[in-house]
DNA sequence: TGACTCCTGCTTGTATACAATCTGCCAGAG
DNA sequence: CTCTGGCAGATTGTATACAAGCAGGAGTCA
């Protein structure tokens, strides 16, 4: 199979071709480095070069994808410090996320999280790897469409994908990316309305996704 | 004179209109909702609609931008709601800023941040409000450079800038949006390397200036 | 008078064509 | 054998052409 999707029917041209691609690096499906030719896209998606040319510049705005003038796109492969500098500004969104939804959460959310937290746990034991790291990812999206405030939820979004990116090129090998244990004890604290302990956790829970890279840092 | 500046001699034409675009929305010469038609900006910039598209669908990727299919591109006129959110969100990257810049500031950047101080008190003695409410934009961005992480910086660009659009739809006349003195105060905290001080501070100084907008929140 | 319809002009969405630039390769000189 | 120079192919940057969609106004009918 093609590492990207389809084209899916949304509204616009580009709109479709930018959401594959996108999708396709929030799964791993394209992997950092990878040559995004605008002729190759072209066929697969069945649209001219001027579609292709806006998703990608639109994509290289968010700095997931790189393009190099005369030399086309490729998907990001951000330098160590680079993912230094990424993961730092993910913690401060992510301590306003998990802050503003330690106030205010409710029951039907928390039941929301739980419930995806059993998936997680499933894809852990079945060692389903990448279905385990898609959920995990999602959890913290789910965070912060939860707590209501889109700028940030589109920061975060793409913030995540470029560790996704990050990840992928910097895992060391025999590990979890992302405790699952933490994410039950982060519920905990969301469903006791303790934002100070929450925010702490969620700080400690992305140090260790860092520390468990091979950054140099 | 044109509200947006004659293109610059940069790398691409693309890049060249986008960076005027967006400085003149950074300086208040572009007004939120102000109508971008793209045969317009073609004949100022003397390019093909090809290069304009693409700077605007990039500006609209940042949402300084709207873009609304078949009825073309306007300045971004954020909703009350979506302002509160933008200021939620630019404190959480502000604050790791700030937070960063404390432990490690300088004494030439202290130097540099008391210069471009003593140039703020100036343009407000000399009643130039456009001029002094740039230099206070200036100022958090100059914070965000210092601090050496890029990609807050980038984060904090595009906050500013929509920050920069909200104040224009909807500041209440006779009050300065951003208290001088509290920047004199932030830069001795920094001498300080008081880091939870500091981002008190701006926490407060941010949440200032939003009450002193007609936000009904 | 009011509302509805159709039509014209303008603006945008998409595709294609042409120009500029880069990469890789091969030949020939040192 | 290595290095330099330049040609060929491929890829991207920009401009233009054509198609599609919306907005506003004239005209008509009730």
């Amino acid at each position: 199979m093609s590492p990207v999707a389809a084209p899916s029917d949304r509204s616009s041209l580009g709109q479709a071709v930018y959401d594959s691609l996108f999708d396709a690096m929030l799964a791993g499906r394209l992997k950092p480095g990878e040559r995004l030719a605008e002729l190759r896209l072209c066929e697969q998606f069945k649209v001219s070069r001027t579609v292709v040319r806006q998703a990608l510049h639109r994509l290289a705005e968010l700095r997931v994808v790189q393009i190099v003038p005369n030399r086309g796109a490729t998907v990001a492969a951000p330098s160590p410090r680079e993912a230094l500098e990424i993961f730092e500004a993910r913690r401060a969104v992510e301590a306003a996320v998990i802050r503003r939804l330690a106030q205010g959460i409710g029951q039907t959310d928390l039941a929301r999280l739980r419930q995806r937290l059993a998936a997680e746990q499933q894809a852990l034991h079945r060692q389903d790897h990448p279905r385990w790291a898609h959920l995990a990812g999602g959890f913290h999206l789910a965070l912060a469409e939860m707590a209501g405030n889109s700028v940030l939820l589109r920061l975060l979004t793409e913030l995540l994908t470029r560790c996704t990116l990050i990840v992928a090129l910097y895992e060391s090998p025999g590990h979890s990316q992302c405790e699952h244990e933490e994410h039950e004890r982060l519920i905990d604290l969301l469903a006791l309305h303790d934002a100070d302990g929450a925010e702490r956790l969620m700080h400690a829970h992305l140090l260790g996704l860092q520390g468990r890279l091979r950054l140099g840092g």
